[in-house]
DNA sequence: ATCTTTACATACATACATGCATGTTTGATT
DNA sequence: AATCAAACATGCATGTATGTATGTAAAGAT
């Protein structure tokens, strides 16, 4: 088993990212190492190395493979002009939160940010990454919800930052313990309920 | 440097204990070798091998030396009974935030297991511990809540069980993302508000 | 005062994981 | 057709973590 043609490569490859995505989301990405994603691969380490400079390497291409929901987010908030901000928002949540519980992808990735990696400097830049576009996410619904204010959907008392943070926070709870037992409550319903309730409530 | 007293020995266990909880929280626990927990304490590894098994033992008599606010809530909940109950339940909610926020023990420890630990059967026991206290502590809410609507306080559609997982799901977010950049925003204060609104739309 | 045990330090044996260097075979190029 | 380079496999050298076995000096027991 030798050289093969280039797009026997980029199977190779995919086999490799593949790999990768399940073990480390099963077993951790500090307790997998290149030998086994290989393995599972069913190729020799020589193959990652060819491919990959290092385990970093290699988690940032798991990375680049899949668009978080955030990231998508951020694009489509870009390009639409809220007729009903609030609306728009709590839609662009709970589609976030539905990506992450149908796309098998996105939630590999997220258990793996979530739980199945350490957040230190080696892997900081995948975080990085991540809460990059977070940021950038948070300052757009930001203004969401100043818009919101002007139309009068939501009260005057709100502070804005704050608000987004607590949204993204329930988000964020919600799938963190959804992905530790996903069969402990129905994530996209109650996601539906609690974001109603949480925007309802912004109203005043 | 030899044996010393049997005082010097248990304060020996606690500076192993302050150097692993200190390195585990700012570099990981996978990442620190018991070498460097060893060195940071002032002895050698022979030192933690005497005190303790091996790194999970560690680590669990980590866990053992502070008393997680959810356990601590779970509780006081047991003992008080209910006068009003949400607000009962806002405010112990408020208190693991406070604590976790004050306490450097604590926060160190919530750390750990939101950010510097990966999820595997390895250090399962110590996330079973948390989860176990947690679930206990969710029932105990789940009744609050149900007595919250016989006194109507809380409207008769809300279901409970969901309730209180946005609840927590909403505390732990707030957390998570606190525990990654402290300066990011102020987390009593938002912790405070968005509890507020998402209790107060409970009434409904 | 002697003896035992505690509280470590030191040394070693084992086990991996990584990174690289070097092969080897075939597709691609000219 | 000959050559080059891609796509891996294989082997080694190194570093490092772990666990344990052994040494040792003082504390505590008798």
């Amino acid at each position: 088993m030798v050289r093969r043609t280039k797009e026997d490569a980029l199977s190779t490859r995919n086999d490799l990212l593949d790999a990768a995505e399940r073990l480390f989301s099963e077993r951790g990405v500090a307790t997998t190492s290149m030998m086994q994603v290989a393995e599972a691969a069913g190729v020799t380490r020589g193959a990652i190395y060819h491919h990959f400079e290092n385990k970093l390497d290699l988690i940032e291409s798991l990375m680049d493979r899949v668009k978080l929901p955030v990231d998508e987010m951020f694009e489509e908030l870009a390009k639409s002009i809220p007729d009903d901000p609030l609306g728009q928002l709590k839609h662009r949540c709970l589609k976030i939160v539905k990506q992450v519980q149908d796309d098998q992808h996105t939630q590999a990735l997220i258990n793996i940010l979530f739980h199945k990696c350490e957040y230190i400097d080696d892997v900081l830049p995948i975080h990085q990454r991540h809460l990059h576009g977070r940021n950038a996410c948070i300052d757009e619904c930001e203004k969401l919800i100043e818009h919101a204010i002007e139309k009068g959907q939501v009260s005057q008392n709100v502070k804005p930052r704050e608000t987004v943070i607590g949204m993204f926070s329930l988000i964020d709870g919600l799938m963190y313990n959804w992905l530790l037992d996903r069969d402990y409550f129905n994530l996209e319903q109650v996601a539906k309920t609690s974001l109603d309730r949480y925007c309802a409530s912004l109203a005043d």
